[in-house]
DNA sequence: ATACTTAATGGACAATCGTCCATTAGGGAA
DNA sequence: TTCCCTAATGGACGATTGTCCATTAAGTAT
């Protein structure tokens, strides 16, 4: 802050003239800064200056702060459906490894970061208030939760149980997670992440014990996770 | 808001000098404002021109706007736990009708309504930057807890399960509720509260068959709370 | 009545907010 | 080079923020 003087001929970037590069730099400023110091905090003055960018460019690149806002918590989404995705695409395991993977996913530092929770609730918290917001914090992702209730509608049928059972089983696992999740931001240092884990499986081990039961569960699902992992790296990306 | 000017020398309330009804009168339309326009809008005009006081009171009273609104938190927090202690002092019940109880209380419509709902998430947005509101947005107020760990534990004693199982069944529960919160801010219109209490007590019928799988649990935690709440009537308050 | 205490008022104040625009300057095309 | 387009700058602007205080007025004691 107080070498802006000094630094005035610094070169900022290596690319002088990238409108999308600083697009990109205002979103992630704008995360940024919500994730140390919250949404209040989260001004037009604040953003610019961490993004090493001048005051106009807020309204040259979104037409206001509000679009801004909106546009981060939009790229926040997305950045944790498109993680989630990658790491639970494992379409040919059984049904209750890739629930688990899900849970591991979803539990993984990847997703469950300080900063991303920090992010997370605050954007969730003004979305009642605030529309823009609000369309990208639903935990309602349709996909996810279809992904979720075609595997417990297989086990359920594995198991003899009631269609309406799987359905109790995906919106339950849902809420458990989202528990962690909350758990994880007020109490962070002591949260472990494999005793929210088990305690998921545990919990679905007594809707369907044949499937969830065996504690190796989970560790299949992490080790198709890294197995998943490694695939992708060989292939580049 | 139009018809200030032509209600000016009306009364606005009977006392003229009431210091106490003043700083409540501050606190209610701090929450109400949270409620109806999330925390961004609870600005000190905004809360004045509700409360129909005068701008100095906030700066009497409180000292400061910060102040304000962290006696707000700390006056909805303490307003939860009250209403949640009144709706499960059944001490002699059986164990299982306990812990429902406190499934029921907390999706009743006393405990889990729009507004409250959305006043809890703007703090809880708010809490990983404000100190003074993270305060009160805890979900580890050690009474509950520990009322519903008593009961699991009494429960794992006579099912024959581990302290373990009663200790994760404990923060479990409460990991759903959030869940079910979560679920409810999300899609209020869809959201069932005889379905969110089922789904809870079907997981912990997964836990504890003996105790939990009866769906007749559920009716008698519900009994029991109008019982106590009849009970209460009759002695006044 | 008079004096005293203090709840309550409402405007002054500097600081900050988000928006906007005249201007500068970078990077190709001519 | 010269020209043109536009990314980028940074200050001006009015509106709004929270804090504070001189003043008014209500209620009580003398």
């Amino acid at each position: 802050m107080k070498d802006i003087t000094s630094t005035k001929h610094r070169r900022r970037r290596p690319a002088k003239r990238d409108p999308e590069a600083s697009r990109q730099a205002l979103i992630d400023a704008t995360l940024d800064t919500i994730a140390e110091s919250g949404l209040t905090e989260a001004s037009v003055t604040n953003i610019i200056h961490r993004a090493e960018l001048s005051r106009g460019m807020v309204h040259l690149h979104f037409g206001g702060k509000d679009n801004l806002v909106t546009a981060a918590a939009k790229q926040f989404s997305e950045h944790y459906y498109s993680k989630m995705d990658r790491m639970t695409d494992i379409g040919d395991a059984p049904p209750a490894v890739r629930v688990m993977a899900i849970v591991v996913a979803d539990l993984s530092e990847t997703l469950l970061s300080p900063r991303g929770i920090k992010i997370w609730h605050a954007f969730r918290g003004a979305a009642s208030s605030h529309p823009g917001i609000a369309q990208y914090t639903s935990t309602q992702d349709e996909r996810l939760v279809q992904k979720l209730r075609s595997a417990f509608e297989e086990i359920a049928g594995e198991e003899g149980a009631s269609a309406t059972l799987a359905e109790d089983a995906t919106h339950g696992t849902l809420a458990l997670l989202e528990g962690m999740w909350v758990h994880y931001l007020t109490d962070m240092e002591n949260f472990s992440r494999v005793w929210a884990m088990e305690l998921v499986r545990r919990f679905l081990a007594g809707l369907f014990p044949i499937h969830f039961l065996d504690p190796a569960t989970s560790a299949k699902a992490i080790s198709g996770r890294c197995q998943t992992a490694s695939n992708r790296s060989q292939l580049g990306q």
